[in-house]
DNA sequence: TGACATTAATAGCATTACTATCATTTATAA
DNA sequence: TTATAAATGATAGTAATGCTATTAATGTCA
């Protein structure tokens, strides 16, 4: 892959284009890092601001809040892992083996190097496990929803949706499955990290748990 | 059921014991109707304080913070839902039908009357289902668990986790399904409520939607 | 060069998240 | 009953947070 990247982001969330100046390049990566170091209830725009040497103000002239900043980053993973998908599907065939790529990438890291993009990969990762049900688990979300900026995320569910049903056409649950996949592969990860308690993980397959559980699951109901 | 229920929670979650006082009990009556009402994010001990009639450091002396507050009430929540579990089990022998039972509890609200608690069952399974997460995916999960506060919701997953591998001795990851089957019993429930594009809900099955899809996953994976 | 738009810097204010102090009421036990 | 402790209420105060407004500086292109 050697091309620039870059996914617009719904308008609605921010309310200038970070992509479009440097700056704004720059809130995003710093707060990648610093919600991956503070957690997202400690992150506010002051830090940040002093982090990157700027004012809590530059950075309100280009998100409303940090639940937008927050969204906006989620938004973009979710295009990133849409495009991913795309991607590394191109040359399958074979249906199940397309479910199975598309486990793999939500349970795994993202690759290292894709279309220059200097956010850290690893940061980004942990953020969506630890943080991405915050943006829709609020009480406004009906309010945020009728902006459309939650169609990443639904267009992501309806991509795999798609596969589920070109796998198994008699399935009844297509999206229901496919939302529990990406929710679970977070949860997954999450408890098998801090609450392993809640899961069958054991010392040897830490890292692949994940995507062995949610296998089993899927090709479980799906036959 | 004509008993008065209460459960222990773990004393590490509150500062003072709100069951042992009138104005403890009323602290998590008024939290649930709050923070069904303005989300756990606009909720504040001030807030709640006017609302009672009483004041901020009242509060501050049985809660630390309100992330502790919502820890005592989904951990009052887990520990009565494993005590339903238990009660509702009791003459069913077949372990498909047990787990059906457990099934259709968490995706159903709680049933009305139950040992004299006058909390908003409607309420307090909304909070469930919308801010449950919130209690750990923060920033200091493995410190907060170290006190052994989520020992509720592990003992809950045992004990679902236990029916399954009755059900079926071979499957291998009975603590992950089980899991799995809480947190999409409140996701599925949550987007088919606000975001049903996510799902296949349908206007006719709205409240039997998400107990369909669960059991259905439960038992393509476990046969 | 000057008009105009973008970005930065400063200041400020209301709310939030606590903590401390002291007076008053209520339960308890000598 | 009285003393004594414990729980609550009232008031205040501090530091951080979340956000807005205003002015100053910088670039840009007609």
């Amino acid at each position: 892959m050697d091309f620039k990247l870059s996914f617009k982001v719904n308008e609605a969330v921010y309310l200038r284009d970070p992509e479009a100046s440097e700056l704004g390049k720059l809130i995003i990566k710093h707060s990648i890092d610093l919600i991956y170091n503070l957690g997202f209830e400690s992150f506010t725009f002051k830090k940040l601001a002093v982090e990157m040497g700027t004012t809590e103000a530059s950075v309100y002239r280009y998100f409303e809040n940090k639940h937008r900043l927050l969204l906006y980053i989620i938004s973009w993973y979710w295009k990133y892992m849409d495009f991913l998908i795309d991607y590394q599907l191109q040359n399958i065939t074979d249906n199940k083996q397309k479910l199975k790529t598309i486990i793999k990438m939500l349970t795994h890291e993202l690759p290292i190097s894709a279309g220059g993009l200097d956010y850290n990969k690893k940061f980004l990762n942990q953020i969506v496990i630890s943080e991405s049900s915050k943006v829709y688990l609020v009480k406004e979300v009906t309010e945020i929803n009728k902006s459309e900026v939650f169609k990443p995320y639904k267009e992501l569910c309806a991509k795999i949706a798609a596969v589920v049903s070109a796998y198994n056409k008699k399935y009844a649950y297509p999206k229901s499955l496919s939302s529990t996949i990406i929710e679970a592969s977070h949860h997954q990860q999450f408890f098998s990290q801090h609450l392993p308690r809640l899961t069958d993980v054991t010392p040897k397959n830490k890292n692949e748990f994940a995507c062995l559980f949610i296998e089993n699951l899927a090709f479980g109901v799906l036959g």
